[in-house]
DNA sequence: CATGAATGAGGATTCATTCAT
DNA sequence: TATGAATGAATCCTCATTCAT
């Protein structure tokens, strides 16, 4: 019942996080839309950033159990590497809003002011990397997949297009970014086969 | 002269994108930096929004030209596209700041808020995919590309590789993300050749 | 044993003086220190006002007793006065937060807003002064102490030196500031006996 | 001109100390009193604390100057002591907000949270202390004062009974009060001189 | 009696923006 | 044009106080 009040705090930062940036959001509509008093906030975070961070850390460790779910089911590695990315991009799609506040994080991190910030977030976001890896490393052992470039390197190459998908490429038609589209490309490339031989 | 603070307050704001967001950039430390007065600022800017806008399209605008440029020199589809992606990332190496700058804007957009904003950032960032598409339908035409997929969707995935490999692989071994690395990762994906059979 | 936790609240508070001033006491570290519930202090205190105010007037009862003592105990008057200079410092030394309190809540009452504070505290002041006057008194009678200013006069000049003492001379050589001179400059004063021929 | 603003603002400090606190007293008021914007305030101090800091330092500098000015003087030195000792009482008397801004400063200093704060503040005190020891150092040098305690310390005895004739005995009788008296009892003490035979 | 989670009024501080010079 | 002192709205955060258990 206690901790109910510490996930409605984030979930009313993930609901804002939809029409705001981090900057714009103030900690009095967090307690509002948490329906909190603004002092309960501090009882379960020590800081706004603290509040933020926590909400994309949580975030980020729901799209990793997805993950590592999707990595340990059973069929082919193509069979897998697709619902992976269906279901990242299902979470990407239900919860964008969240992974809007994962970027604010991520750019927080990124600014180079020597606390030990920047290494805590890129240690997450490994962990997110290697589950996707994992997945990937299953290509290469049944030689699916080239082994001259490491598996994480593809892992953040596929996440990187699972992203385009999501953000850059939102409002095209379905049939041109279906899930089956971006394996594709990921597997065979945009060359055409016939000019290969 | 005069056109000359305006460009050394835009250059001011890059500067201090290096170390923080953009909610942390004041208007105070731009004033200084650029060392005009602070009132000069609204002179040339009507707001630190138009501020901060203004340079990310500056900056936006430049990609352009010189993706536009690669577009137009000559050379094979694949020697284009390579020289294409090694300047991109040239630019991206030297003015990481200035991406910051753009990211930190492109957020902006994409909240909701009713504003214009977003549709007029949108049409921005067409300029630049279509630019780069540009390319790759020269590949379409000498059939090296496949033609099923639209060329600027091809497109953003290419700048969304080159922007993980700018981002996401920073530290990575050079040997792992050279371009032709990246090229050919787009071209063959990451499927075995051997498979195709 | 309820008794018992009223004076451990009050003890938590003296302890605090220690190092911060009564406006960086807060009520959670009161509790904390006196292992009590935030809650209980409101058992035993309408305020957070009124802890300091009884913790204050506590303190000053504990003064006054000791100095009533002496007054009472025997010996020649110089004896006493003495005895009750090291008695009240020898407190000063080892209750020194305490004290702090009771300057702290000297300083809100001598804000001149309309409560009858100012006079209450007025009179406990009173009780004090009184209880070295006592002692002051029973030198003029003996004919040892100038009779032209009253005695409670002398009384808070007496207690005004031994402050001085306890705070501003606090780190200078004991030699210079030990009982057997502050008694004998409030006898004899600094003049040189030599002049007064 | 500009100075005017600062000057205007510690004013306002010292009036709002005449009824409150130093916690009670809050930088709105301080700013409607001053006449100045709540942001003009941090133009000129870094904080609340530098305010309060600098007000009082700035008094205690006014303090000083008034002391050294008496000791400069000429007269004998029962003159001059008796003149410091009166402008010392008149500054008290037309000053007493600005004392308490003093005795607020001072209290934080005497908390021992290990800033330089505290010896910055000692060595202050040194100087208002050394002022009126080099009164009394002349009343040495004329036989007139006992040398076997360090002027300094008969000086910091004497800043006590000036401060407690000003605070503790405020409402007595002139006449149990006046310089003269003070004087007389630092000099001559309050043993009866028949005694001493 | 005792507790401590919850609250929100209140205050310090920042910073975009204005405007007199 | 150019400036930077002045401003106050807006925001984070603290902490005395309450109250359900």
């Amino acid at each position: 019942m206690t901790q109910d009040k510490k996930h409605r705090i984030m979930q009313a930062v993930e609901r804002l996080f939809r029409t705001r940036r981090g900057d714009a959001v103030t900690l009095d509509e967090v307690a509002r839309k948490a329906d909190v008093g603004k002092g309960t906030i501090y009882l379960y975070f020590s800081d706004k950033d603290d509040l933020i961070f926590q909400t994309a850390v949580a975030g980020f460790e729901e799209m990793c159990q997805l993950l590592r779910r999707d990595a340990a089911g059973d069929g082919t590695f193509r069979e897998r590497l697709l619902r992976a990315c269906e279901n990242l991009s299902a979470f990407f799609r239900a919860r964008r809003p969240l992974f809007r506040v994962i970027l604010w994080e991520g750019e927080r991190a990124s600014g180079g002011d020597g606390t030990g910030l920047r290494q805590r977030w890129r240690r997450r976001r490994k962990t997110l990397t290697e589950a996707m890896a994992a997945i990937i490393a299953q290509g290469m052992e049944s030689r699916e997949v080239r082994p001259d470039i490491s598996a994480d390197i593809l892992a953040e190459y596929l996440l990187g297009m699972l992203r385009t998908r999501s953000w850059e490429l939102e409002d095209r038609p379905q049939s041109q970014r279906n899930h089956a589209a971006v394996v594709d490309l990921f597997l065979n490339g945009v060359g055409l086969p016939a000019r290969r031989h």
